[in-house]
DNA sequence: CTTGGAAAGTCAACAAGACTGACATAACCT
DNA sequence: AGGTTATGTCAGTCTTGTTGACTTTCCAAG
């Protein structure tokens, strides 16, 4: 239904997508939907004195339990001090672990406490149900074209993360 | 090519998109691609002492032209006093002209000034450069998909403002 | 073995940019 | 004349980013 559209009339417009109207059209579709992405969980955490930088750490923490601060760090691309700052104040409220490494004992190994996971499954719950909807309206064909899309607009240290990296050990 | 893979395992996995698996590595995939998508420009706005704020703020008075403060608070969904510091430093640096409205003389109309849409060309032209390769990359149906997902994720609000309002009168 | 550098993490201070609340001014409308 | 609307401003707070300085730990070269 919504390919038939647009490969229809292929052949002479093979390259419409690529004038820079459909560019600033896809620019601020970023930007808008990146609004609506994100507006369920901050909803949700700003009743709970969290923000954002803490649903980050909180949603990679889940994603690789075990993983150390510096992994993190390069993950979510800001500076050891901010991160230690959401860091501190989720290990004070019990919802993450930070446990010192067994061979290196400079690195803190992180875990989500059974608290910190009841509020990622929360967090994510509300962010995967709006984007459950969003999906099954658009239909597989554009679910696929939308992965491959942001795939290609990653940098390729983030493309690494963002594929693989699964499962630390402790 | 790419469609060619999804649609040959059609029956025994359409569903596949709607795990909650696929769903967390669409978040992840919204997060790093917002990640790449502001990188560009805002390497550029910090050696000039402006900040993704005013990117926005010029993004959408460019395509705009002659829009309202009103009008530009309710695309932006910021307070007034926030968009205010923003405009009023760009104004004082002869990037924004803010004329008073002929029908309405509470109005403010916004404009760029030269030197504005020089500095907007600038902004766009990385974030179009990035996003030229991104699409040529993933070819036209992937950016068609890309597009019927970006606007089901968005606010139906947000998706007014994002279909349309083009074209202010003075 | 020791010593010096690198790496991981922490503390402190600061800046940008969002927020709220209160208030001012001008212009519009009934 | 009085109420509403559009805009601007001041003051204060919060989140989240930054840099700089520091400790602890590890490792490797002398």
């Amino acid at each position: 239904m919504a390919e038939s559209l647009s490969m229809s009339r292929q052949s002479s417009e093979a390259l419409l997508y690529l004038t820079d109207e459909q560019l600033r059209q896809g620019i601020e579709a970023m930007f808008f939907a990146y609004r609506g992405f994100t507006d369920d969980p901050d909803r949700i955490l700003s009743g709970l004195s969290y923000g954002r930088a803490h649903h980050r750490a909180i949603h990679f923490i889940n994603c690789a339990p075990g993983t150390t601060v510096n992994n993190l760090l390069s993950i979510l691309g800001v500076t050891k001090q901010s991160l230690n700052r959401v860091l501190r104040t989720l290990v004070h409220d019990g919802l993450v672990e930070a446990r010192i490494g067994q061979k290196d004992r400079r690195e803190r190994h992180l875990f989500l406490t059974d608290e910190g996971a009841q509020l990622e499954h929360r967090l994510s719950g509300a962010q995967r149900a709006r984007m459950r909807v969003a999906f099954r309206q658009a239909g597989p064909e554009a679910v696929a074209g939308f992965r491959t899309v942001l795939e290609a607009m990653m940098d390729d240290t983030l493309l690494r993360h963002y594929k693989g990296l699964r499962d630390y050990p402790t």
